[in-house]
DNA sequence: TGGTACATGTAACATGTTACATGATTAG
DNA sequence: CTAATCATGTAACATGTTACATGTACCA
C-alpha cells in the first residue's frame, strides 16, 4: 500500500491522456500516448501496463472489470484528476540534461578534422529529418484546425530543430578561434 | 563475465573523461564529470562507482591498487582508447525525448488562462536563469581561452535558452488561432 | 580529544528498456 | 483449419536516484 508520494512526469502523463478519455484499457493508452506525447515524452507499453495497478492503489484511477482478452479498463477518479491537476500547475521539476549530440562535440578534441565532420553530418542529417517531419506535421495539424495546445508544440519542435541545425552549420567558424 | 556488447553513452562519458587524466579515482572522475559535462549529461557519483568495476571486467579500464582511504585508480587501456573512438564517431544513437514543458504544454487545455500563465512564468523563469548562466560562461570561458569544444557547447545553450525564451513569449499569440 | 564536516563506497529503490509467453484474430 | 500476425500482459534486465554506513581529515 503506497502512499501520495508527487507524482512523476510518467504517471502524470497517463493520467493526462485518460483525462480526455472515459474509461481506456493499457493498450488503448499506449497507443494514445504514442500518437499524442511521443515527440515529447516517450513512453514504452510495458510503463503503462505497470504504472496503472500502482495509480489504481492510490487511488488515482479506478479499474473496471476485464473485457476482451482480459484487459482491463481504467478510469480517472476525482482523486486522480485533482493530482493530476496540481502536477500540472506545480513548480518545474529540474530534469537531468541529456544531450549526446554535445556529450560527443564536447569530446571533439579526441578525433581529427575528417572525423568529426562525418560524425556531424550524420547527427545533422537526422536533425534535418525531424525538422522536416516537424514541419509536415504542422501543416497538416493547421489544416485540420487542431487544437492549438498541440501545434504550439509541434511549432516547438520545428524552432528546435532549426536552432540545432543552425549551431551545427555554425561550428566550423565557432571552432576556429578568432 | 559480461561480454563487449556496445558502450552506451554514460559509460562512454566516464571513458572520456579518463582520457584526458592518466589514472582517476571514482570520486576524482565524478567530480570532473560534475564540472565538465554536467551541463549536458548529468551522471551521478553512484554510477560511477557502479560503472568502473564493470568496464574493468570488460577491459576497457584497468584498475590500480587501492590508495588513500581505500579509494581505487583505473585507468583507460588501449582497448577502452578504441572502445570510446567507435562509440565517439558511431552513429547518432535515438534518445528519448523528455520534455517536461512540452508535455504541461501539451495538456494546457485542462486548466485556465491564469494557470497557464502562472505555469509559463514559472518555466521561463528558470530558464531565464540559466541563459543568464551560460552567459557568463560562456564570457569565462572566452576569456580563458579555454579549448574551443566546450565553448562551443556552451554556445549551445545559450542558444538553447534563447529558442526556449522566445518560443514562451510567442505563445500567447501562437495559442490564438488566427 | 571530541565532534563536525567531508569523502568513499554500498545498497535499496525508482524508472526505463527489451525480450518473451500467451491467447485472439485473420489471411490463405 | 492452419499459419502467420497481432495484442495483451509479464518478467528480466539496464540505467538512474536516493539514502545510508563507514572511515578520514580538520578544527575547536
Amino acid at each position: 500500500m503506497r502512499q501520495p508520494r508527487d507524482l512523476n512526469a510518467t504517471s502524470a502523463a497517463v493520467l493526462g491522456l485518460l483525462h480526455r478519455i472515459d474509461s481506456a484499457t493499457a493498450g488503448e493508452l499506449a497507443r494514445e500516448a504514442e500518437e499524442q506525447i511521443s515527440p515529447f515524452w516517450g513512453i514504452t507499453r510495458s510503463q503503462i501496463f505497470r504504472e496503472l495497478p500502482v495509480l489504481a492503489q492510490r487511488g488515482l484511477v479506478g479499474s473496471g472489470r476485464r473485457g476482451a482478452r482480459g484487459s482491463v479498463p481504467y478510469s480517472l477518479t476525482p482523486t486522480g484528476r485533482q493530482a493530476f491537476g496540481e502536477w500540472l500547475t506545480g513548480p518545474p521539476f529540474p530534469q537531468q540534461p541529456r544531450n549526446e549530440l554535445l556529450l560527443r562535440v564536447g569530446f571533439g578534441r579526441y578525433i581529427n578534422g575528417e572525423e568529426l565532420t562525418s560524425l556531424l553530418d550524420k547527427h545533422r542529417a537526422a536533425h534535418a529529418e525531424r525538422l522536416a517531419q516537424y514541419e509536415s506535421a504542422l501543416e497538416q495539424m493547421r489544416a485540420q484546425g487542431l487544437e492549438p495546445y498541440r501545434i504550439v508544440t509541434c511549432e516547438y519542435g520545428v524552432r528546435y530543430e532549426r536552432m540545432v541545425l543552425a549551431w551545427i552549420d555554425d561550428l566550423p567558424s565557432l571552432l576556429v578561434p578568432a
